[in-house]
Order: C-alpha cells, then sequence, then structure tokens
DNA sequence: TAGCACAAATTTACCGCTACATATGAAATG
DNA sequence: CATTTCATATGTAGCGGTAAATTTGTGCTA
C-alpha cells in the first residue's frame, strides 16, 4: 500500500492537517515543521492520491474532450494544443471519441460529468442543440466551451474557424481560376458544413454564377465518401469543372475519383479542400486548401476554458473565430497568373510546407 | 447541488446501503425494492458520483495512455483502437503526450498513477528502462502494457510489431528493386528503432552488401528533420541508391529532400518507409512502406490490460507481436517485375487503398 | 500579572460512495 | 413453540483527503 498522510503524520507525531497544509504550502504552518514534512514525503516517496483530493477538494483536476473522430488529423492536433496549454497547470485530459454519432456523444459527456470533470471541450456531431445536450450541460454548473461546431447558438463559449468565410475564399478563388462550373461536396449539416455551403453559395451570388442544384451532394466527411460522391458527381452532364470539398480527405478521395476516371486535377476540374491537414502539400496532386488555424484554435480553447474555471464568477460566453486562410497549390492553379505573380504564389506554398 | 444516493435513500425511506446495492444491481435487494429504487433514481435524474465511487471501491474506471506524440497518424490509430475495445466496458482513457521527452514522460506516469488509473498504456520515449520508471512501475500494483516501443526487456506485457522484420523486409525489397547503395534514415534508438536498424544490417549481410557507415545516420522522427537528414546523405558520394526510413514523415520529408534536388524518386533514390500513414499512397510519388497492423496493436493492447485488470492474481507477461507487411507502392517500384507481375503488385497496392 | 493578539497546531465534520458485519423478521424445521 | 434458516434491510467504518472551527501556547501590552 502507498504512503498516506496519516503515515506522515504519525511518523513524525503531528497531525494530519499540518501534514496536508505543510505539502499544500498553505500558510499556518511554521517553516521549520513544512522543512520536516517535506523531506519526510520525499523521503517516503509520498504521492498525494488525487482521487481523495478531488473528492474532497471539489476540483479533479481532469478536462473532458470530446472530439467526432481521434484520427482526424484537425482533431489529433486541436486535442494536442489543448493539451500543451493545459499539461503546464496539472490538468489532464480524457479523450472521447463519439465517430459522430450523437448518441455516443451524449453518453461520454454524461460519463465525463459524473467524473466530475473541471471542464469539457466538445466538438459535437450534433447539427443541433439537443434538449439533453442543453439540460446536461447548463443543467449543472458545469464549465465548458465548443470547438469547431457551434451547437448552442450564441450562448456558449465557442472556439473555431469563420467557416462562412471559409466556404467564400476556396469558391471565390475556384472562380478566379475561371472554373464556372463549381459543385460543392458539403458535409453533414453540422455547423462547419452549414458555413461552407453559406461561404459557397455567397461566392457564387457575388459572381452572378448560377450552378445546378445537383452540384451540390454530400460528400460525408472522409476519404471513401468523398471518393463515392465525386463518382456521383463525374456523372452530370454538364460536368462541373470545379469542386470544392468539405474538407481535405473528402478532397482527396474526390481527387482520386477524377484521376481513376482519366481526368486531369486542376486542368478538367479544379479542386480545393480544407483543413490542411498534414501531409496536403505531399499528395499526387498537391491540395489547394484553406488553412485552419488548428493548434491556436486547441490552445484558445484550453486558455478559455481554464479563464471560466479559475474565475469565481460565472463569466460572459465569449466566441472566438480565427480567420481562415487560402492555400494554393497544384490542385486549383489551372489557369497560371502572370509571370511575376506565379514565383509569388508558388513560394507562399513552399513556405507553407515548411511552416509546419 | 446534484442529486446523492442519499437524497434517494430518504425520499424513499430506505436505507443508503439499500439504494447503493440496487443501483448496482448487486444480490441481496427485493426485486420490489431495486425497480422502486431504480424508478426513482431515473426521476431525479440521478448520477453517481464517480470520484466517490472510485475511492470507496479502488477502482477508477480509467486508463492512462502515455505516446510520443497525438498527432503521429500511429498513435492516433493506437489511440482510437484502445478506446473502442475500452469504451463499451466502461473505461475512458486519459491521454499524455510526452513530446518524445523522457521527463515529461515520466512526470506523466507518476501523475496518472496518482489518480490511481487502472492501468497504464505506454508507448514510452525512453531507449532504455530507466531505475525511475522501473521502480514507479514495478513498485506499486500497476498494470500496464508498453506497446511499439519496448522498455523493460521481457518482463513487462508488450504489443508491437516484429521491426527487425520489418526492417529486412524493406531493405530486401530495395536490393530486389536493384538497388545497392542503401542507406538507412535510422530512429532513435527506442526498440523500434534498433529493431528496424538491426533488420536493415540482417538484409545487406544476407545478399552480401557492404554499405559505408556513413549511410546510416539519424532522420528523426518527423519529416523535417528526414529532410535535412537526406540533404546530407545526399552529398556522399558515391550518393545512395535506395534509403530506408525509419517511419513515413521521415520518408516523406527525404522524398521533398530527393526531388528538390532535381532527382527522380525511385530511379535515382528508391525510398521506403514504415507506418503506412494514412494518404502515404495519395502522395506526390506514393510511397512503398512498411504497414503495421496499427488498429490491431491498440484493441490488443486494451485487451491485454483488461485482462490484467479483472484478473485477480497477477498474469504472466505476455508479448504480442504483429507480422509487418510490405506494401509497394511507386516511390520503390524502379525495376518493374515481369509483365505479368505487374499487374498484381499493382493490383495489390490498390487495394490497400481501399482497405481504409 | 491579567488580558489580548496572533501564529501554529489540532479537532471535528464532512466529500459521496462501498465493503463488511450485523440486525430484523417471516417461513421452515424438529 | 423454541430454534434454525434464509432473504432482506440496516449500521458501522472506512477510502484519503480538505475546509472551517477550535485549541494551544507564546510574546506583548496595559
Amino acid at each position: 500500500m502507498p504512503v498516506r498522510m496519516k503515515d506522515i503524520a504519525e511518523d513524525l507525531g503531528v497531525s494530519l492537517m499540518t501534514v496536508s497544509k505543510a505539502l499544500r504550502n498553505h500558510p499556518g504552518v511554521a517553516e521549520e515543521t513544512r522543512r520536516r514534512v517535506c523531506q519526510r514525503a520525499r523521503e517516503l516517496d509520498y504521492e498525494p492520491n488525487l482521487i481523495a483530493r478531488s473528492l474532497a477538494g471539489h476540483r479533479s483536476f481532469l478536462i473532458g474532450l470530446v472530439v467526432p473522430d481521434l484520427m482526424h488529423s484537425f482533431f489529433a492536433e486541436v486535442a494536442k494544443g489543448i493539451e500543451g496549454r493545459l499539461a503546464p497547470s496539472g490538468y489532464q485530459i480524457v479523450i472521447c471519441s463519439s465517430g459522430e454519432d450523437t448518441e455516443t456523444e451524449l453518453r461520454a459527456i454524461k460519463l465525463l460529468l459524473a467524473r466530475k470533470v473541471d471542464g469539457l471541450i466538445i466538438a459535437s456531431a450534433a447539427p443541433h442543440a439537443s434538449r439533453s445536450m442543453v439540460e446536461l450541460l447548463e443543467g449543472g454548473k458545469a464549465r465548458y466551451v465548443l470547438i469547431d461546431r457551434v451547437v448552442l447558438n450564441g450562448k456558449a463559449n465557442y472556439v473555431g474557424v469563420n467557416d462562412d468565410k471559409a466556404g467564400f475564399l476556396a469558391t471565390e478563388h475556384l472562380i478566379e481560376q475561371g472554373c464556372t462550373r463549381i459543385a460543392h461536396l458539403r458535409g453533414s449539416m453540422v455547423s462547419t458544413g452549414r458555413g461552407r455551403l453559406r461561404g459557397y453559395h455567397r461566392a457564387l451570388a457575388k459572381h452572378g454564377l448560377k450552378v445546378p442544384l445537383e452540384y451540390v451532394i454530400s460528400g460525408g466527411h472522409q476519404d471513401s465518401t468523398g471518393y463515392d460522391a465525386m463518382q456521383r458527381l463525374l456523372q452530370l452532364n454538364p460536368r462541373p469543372d470545379g469542386v470544392f470539398c468539405y474538407n481535405d480527405p473528402v478532397a482527396i478521395g474526390a481527387m482520386r475519383a477524377i484521376i481513376e476516371a482519366g481526368l486531369d486535377v486542376p486542368h478538367d476540374i479544379a479542386v480545393v479542400g480544407a483543413g490542411n491537414i498534414r501531409y496536403s502539400d505531399m499528395l499526387h496532386v498537391p491540395l489547394s486548401t484553406i488553412n485552419y488555424s488548428t493548434l491556436q484554435v486547441g490552445q484558445s480553447a484550453a486558455e478559455l476554458l481554464l479563464q471560466c474555471i479559475e474565475s469565481k464568477t460565472p463569466l460572459p460566453p465569449k466566441r472566438i473565430l480565427f480567420p481562415p486562410r487560402l492555400v494554393v497549390r497544384k490542385s486549383s492553379l489551372r489557369h497560371p497568373p502572370p509571370a511575376s505573380g506565379i514565383g509569388r504564389v508558388l513560394a507562399s506554398a513552399q513556405l507553407q510546407k515548411h511552416a509546419r
């Protein structure tokens, strides 16, 4: 059995509370006593039982993180950002992946709350705030920050990226590249999906482009579904000459479909993704994409959550949006800008590579 | 304040213990009573306080996972495998990334033990078992499984891949492709690094190939370090005509260096990585690599850990090795096999794509 | 020298739950 | 009818800490 405070106390002939205070650097302990206690604790390899401490202290130093998919490099990077910000303060992270399933997500949140995590960071799989979710989160005094996908309109802390703008940037870029029949492999109707779709429409409208309804279809959120969806787009007549994809994996799947159909990216069909996942610059056709400041999303979410936890009074909800940035690579570069410009674009794509 | 068992007990006019037993389906409670208790609990939205339960029950239903890098898709996938196996049994995962730093890793493990996790799964950053690590793990009654990298020789549970064989397969493949000056961008001296290096040497020896000492240099474990290391290899005279890289990120970096130097992959230099990370088949030059059954590593590790936790008596340490598998893609295909063969190889590469 | 202020140490009372031991009472036994 | 038996229900005693109230003891003032 491991050493307990009680053991140290008896060993030293002092009271339990003296030990407790001494170890936590609480005031009200003589310097001399504190030294003796700390030394003995070190000698005995004492480690406080964090479970007991959590129960008595109403503080677990655990943060729950709920994401749709651990494997997706976006969430992996977010998780890394969160951990980086939280670990120095002594917090650890309980990670749950919902597999994009609302039920699983809800169960995970419930379990995390039962575990008395000090806070939650959630990238929800739910398209809208379900009643149960709201009750769960607002019912208790839970501190939480939503990331990536908005679920509770306005009322909650949120850190993410301006998805509308992302969609707009990507689509306008395709237009500038001379595409006129621009399709969109949209995501599910979570806020990121909705935002990118809205931006896509906004860009088309601004430039007076009309596209058939069938040009917007669901591409799922991974390469396999993107592949399938793109095959359907390829059947259309006239077929699109540009595609904005919900995310990079979908775009990668789409490119595979296009290339397998014997067509050229970008000249037959230009492709833009979103997320700038790792190695998207090293792909067969380097992928143009929208860069999301992923690490920062994680860090800010952690930062914000810490503030909520530390503060005594509930803070007014904050909403942090990072601006997306267009990264041009070969998959959309069908129509090279004037000679002087091409160097700049490529150079910036190059820089992009080494930025990581 | 949330509802407690005590509240339900008073409400129903039964004792606390009756409630406790009823809710956990313990024997010794009348069916009728159990129903009443459970119903009231549901009505009041009772959720057991898991902290208290852990403290009293000596069981936290938490598993600690320590990995060098969350962002690395290998570990992300392992984590996914672990979670998939553990979540159904009610366990959750506390994840820590050490950033390949031994000190950080040790601190994380200490913290996890102080939290009284029921078990640990560790992919250690340490090249050898440090004394403190052994004391920590063997000192208490901690259940743990090492993955990917062996640290405690033989005495511990371990799940991983046969790295020696991986190195051998990769190198022999390069030899079969006609390479004679095969370099190795080795990893650090963790067991995976050592194993792959040994396999590399074994393959060279078997085929009577001698290479200069400078052909084996450290390539770090990410694309940026692989890029730098490859640039150094390119200075050598004669320069290598094949490189086996510690892992895929390093291989990707190496390919970048080679291509930027104006050389061709695979004809000037053939490249093989290890890990078969996502999208390595969609790279500019699709990467030949060694496939590690990553998800399975995670699942078996979780499985093994569960057995250790469930079993009363300490089980004898087990050691599970998955066989690596060569995946041939363009980056090493310089010397096409006989016509009848080429279809097969490509077909298998193709299958590989869709296997995920 | 009684009285007071103050720091240092201790005592008491939990946190919310579980394990283990004990009590209760109705049916079964001789 | 006293006694054993059994299923059910209840106390008691923690798990290993923390917070808040209380005691102890010292030096200082009036």
